[in-house]
DNA sequence: ACTTGACGACTACAGCTGTAATCGATAGCG
DNA sequence: CGCTATCGATTACAGCTGTAGTCGTCAAGT
């Protein structure tokens, strides 16, 4: 169950975290356009997203339905935080300054940044 | 020069940037508690770090002293840069909303970014 | 019923990763 | 001056990843 899913893989779960159930081909056909897949490489993914618990399928006639067996916000948060264990000793208030210090923060994040710290004072 | 640091990897990496020049063997006996590495494996490392490029060494004697070419602030920012981009659409903002609403924001967190959140908007 | 096409299952294979072991040169000890 | 301990360099090898190709089956069309 606690396999990782890999950055090709994530790919995969990104378009059935979009829409679920599909069969593999409708997965094939949604893959984020830039990654020039067969329809091959996109079975070979599921397999293994299956193998590793993260995708479920049902039967349907000759063909599966895949669906998604984990959140995509429990996936988030538990990539989340291993980036922050593992650069910012698990403190995630270092990884927001250094987001700034480094430019990446542009002023609409700023400005989102005040609103969010201001409900979070609440 | 755009090789990535694996997991292992930064084990060493992590070691070298504490302290350095160091020869293989100061670096062996810096890794990190817990991760149980015999020599052997530490020097694979350094070799691959150095193909990577993101180490160079000098001659000391027989042996070499090892030192990072990169920074640490700048593989920080990198790898952050790449999760925020993987994951929150390479929007920052997103991400501290999702420690945020995941629960991983301390109080003290809080009051760090109230104060970040100041500090930018100057 | 035979053929053909659509599927899933299995197989392929090179490069990266984790985790070392072996080889060859060299330098210090006796 | 020869033996042994050290080093770096090279090699090993299994599991994961990216990217498919092949095989066998079953159903639909002719």
């Amino acid at each position: 169950m606690s396999d990782r899913i890999s950055e090709a893989e994530l790919a995969v779960m990104e378009v059935l975290w979009t829409e679920a159930p599909l069969t593999a081909l409708d997965v094939a056909t949604r893959i984020e356009p830039g990654r020039e897949w067969s329809d091959r490489t996109v079975k070979t993914m599921l397999g293994r997203l299956l193998a590793k618990g993260v995708l479920a399928h049902e039967e349907q006639g000759k063909r599966y339905l895949y669906r998604p067996t984990i959140a995509r916000a429990d996936y988030v948060a538990q990539e989340s935080g291993r980036l922050v264990d593992r650069l910012f000793g698990g403190r995630a208030a270092p990884l927001v300054a250094h987001l700034a210090e480094s430019g990446q923060l542009s002023n609409a994040d700023i400005a989102e940044l005040e609103a969010l710290v201001r409900e979070l004072k609440a």
